[in-house]
This record gives structure tokens, C-alpha cells and sequence, in this order.
DNA sequence: AACCAGGCGCATA
DNA sequence: TATGCGCATGGT
């Protein structure tokens, strides 16, 4: 990462395609702007993103952005090394031709938490309409466009008759559950952070609305733990289709890697 | 007008 | 332990 006036460059990278990356199905808060840049809140701050050949540009940065933006896309992991070895796969390898530069993507985990429990059986523009309410209703508001995802601190004692307005139907209870549980200290994101991942998952799953998916997507996209593997519908069939007999050994440890390619490739099929 | 959407809780056996 | 159904909402 480099400096030139106001932004950050990255010129050297390998395997990091930001915009397959922001709009795979792991994250729903970005958008895409007229002029091919990407925009979106990070833990409570503005970032723009070009990308273009052989350089990606973070606009008007400073020291605290930079540090999101290495830990939001793991910059520091080598992602081309571990994809190349996911190759042995075949249907891997298939996918990764196809779709290179998908990187799970290191998102504030409460955020992960909340947005996957709204994501239970419903579907990604629903999902996205629904935290957008979420985070007009709630959040901080940055400037006219921009608002931060509301803090759990900030949601204390909310209930499901107060969350309604987002229409995010029987989930508004498991959000609520959600608020109190982490407001109440039933359960800490910080511990479970440090956590072997088995319990890490019972620990999870004691919110109300959190089963093992949406665990699994938690620990995956909020808290970083690549060896985790979502398993929904796209994933069933994929399992069905290419691995009856389970995944490969050569994906051990990067389980939740694999699965994104191959649930993002799944799901361009008709 | 049924059926589906990055599932889960609960009842039933 | 395993299956099946209902669930809020909105789009095809």
C-alpha cells in the first residue's frame, strides 16, 4: 500500500477482485456508482473504492481506513498461494477460472450476526432493503446518503414491535433476542472471537433465530474463521451434485474459502 | 395464484 | 435423532 495525495494504492496484489468480492453474497450494504466505483461504510467509516487494471485506489484515506481496509479484505493473507492448492479440486478449479478474486471479506461481527439472521430463508435484494432500514432507523447518520450499522449498545431493550417498520417479518424477534442477549452479557462477540470454533457455535447458537447456518456465516464473515462452512440451499445442492461422499481433504482449513467460490459459481447457473 | 427466498423453532414419533 | 410444518414479507 502506497500513499499518493489523498488515497491509498495498492499496485502489487494477487487474487483480489474487490468488486466479485463485495457482491458474492457475503455482504449487502455496498453499492456500485455511476462512474464504476464502489461505496460503503466499514465499522462506521466512508470508503470508496476504484479498481482498475493493475491498481486499486481507496479514496481520501486515513491511517484508521487503511487498517480497516487490510483486515476487511484480509490483504495480509495469501489468498492466489491458498486458491491454488484448492485447485486439486476440479469443480474448485472450475469455479476459480471463473471467478478469481473472491476474498471473504472481514466484516464487524455483529454486523455479520445481525445481517445473516435476517437473511434466513429470504432473499438478497429483501435482505439488503431490509438492513437498509435497519441502518436509516438506527444507525448514525454520516451525511445525507451514509449511515453507520446500529451498534447492539445503541439497539438496548429495542423489542420486535419497535423493529416492525423494517418488515422484517418473524426475524424482528430474533434480532430483539439478538440485542438483549449481547447487551445483557449472556454472550460475548469478544470471547467468542477467542474460541475454539465447536463452542464458538454453541455459543452462537443460544440466540434465538441462529441455527448452523447462520452461525457458521457469522463465524465466517464476522469473526474471520475461514474453516468455517455455511451450508444453505445453493451449498446442499452443490454438495448433492459434486461431493456425496463429503468435501475434500484438500480443502481443510479453508473450508469457507472453497465454499464461497463455489456457492457464487452455483448460483450464475440457471 | 402457488411457489420461493444464503433457515429456524417447535411439535410429533 | 429425525422429519415436517408454519412463519412475515415480497417478488416472480
Amino acid at each position: 500500500m502506497e500513499k499518493i495525495e489523498k488515497n491509498t494504492v495498492l499496485k502489487n496484489f494477487s487474487c483480489l477482485d474487490i468488486e466479485l468480492s463485495l457482491f458474492c453474497g457475503q455482504a449487502f450494504r455496498w453499492r456500485k456508482k455511476e462512474d464504476g466505483s464502489f461505496h460503503g461504510v466499514v465499522k462506521g467509516k466512508i470508503i470508496d473504492i476504484e479498481q482498475n487494471e493493475n491498481s486499486i485506489i481507496f479514496k481520501n484515506t486515513d491511517e484508521e481506513t487503511d487498517r480497516l481496509i487490510e483486515e476487511y479484505f484480509d490483504l495480509k493473507r495469501d489468498y492466489k498461494k491458498i486458491c491454488e492448492g484448492l485447485c486439486a479440486d476440479e469443480s474448485f478449479k472450475r469455479a476459480y477460472a471463473e471467478y478469481e478474486g473472491i476474498r471473504i471479506l472481514k466484516q464487524d461481527s455483529w454486523e455479520a450476526l445481525c445481517s445473516f439472521i435476517i437473511s434466513q430463508n429470504n432473499n438478497i435484494p429483501r435482505i439488503e432493503g431490509i438492513i437498509d432500514r435497519l441502518c436509516r432507523s438506527f444507525g448514525k447518520k454520516l451525511n445525507e446518503e451514509d449511515y453507520t450499522f446500529p451498534s447492539y449498545e445503541s439497539l438496548k431493550g429495542i423489542t420486535a414491535q419497535e423493529l416492525a417498520p423494517l418488515r422484517a417479518g418473524f426475524r424482528a424477534k430474533y434480532i430483539a433476542d439478538a440485542v438483549q442477549k449481547l447487551n445483557d452479557g449472556e454472550i460475548s462477540l469478544e470471547d467468542i472471537e477467542k474460541m475454539p470454533i465447536e463452542q464458538a457455535r454453541q455459543e452462537l447458537c443460544k440466540i434465538k433465530g441462529v441455527g448452523a447456518k447462520v452461525a457458521e456465516c457469522t463465524l465466517l464473515y464476522g469473526f474471520g474463521k475461514v474453516e468455517a462452512f455455511p451450508v444453505d440451499v445453493w451449498v446442499r445442492r452443490i454438495m448433492e451434485e459434486m461431493y456425496p461422499d463429503g468435501l475434500p481433504e484438500i480443502f481443510k482449513g479453508n473450508e469457507g474459502i472453497a465454499q464461497q467460490y463455489l456457492f457464487h459459481w452455483r448460483r450464475q447457473q440457471k
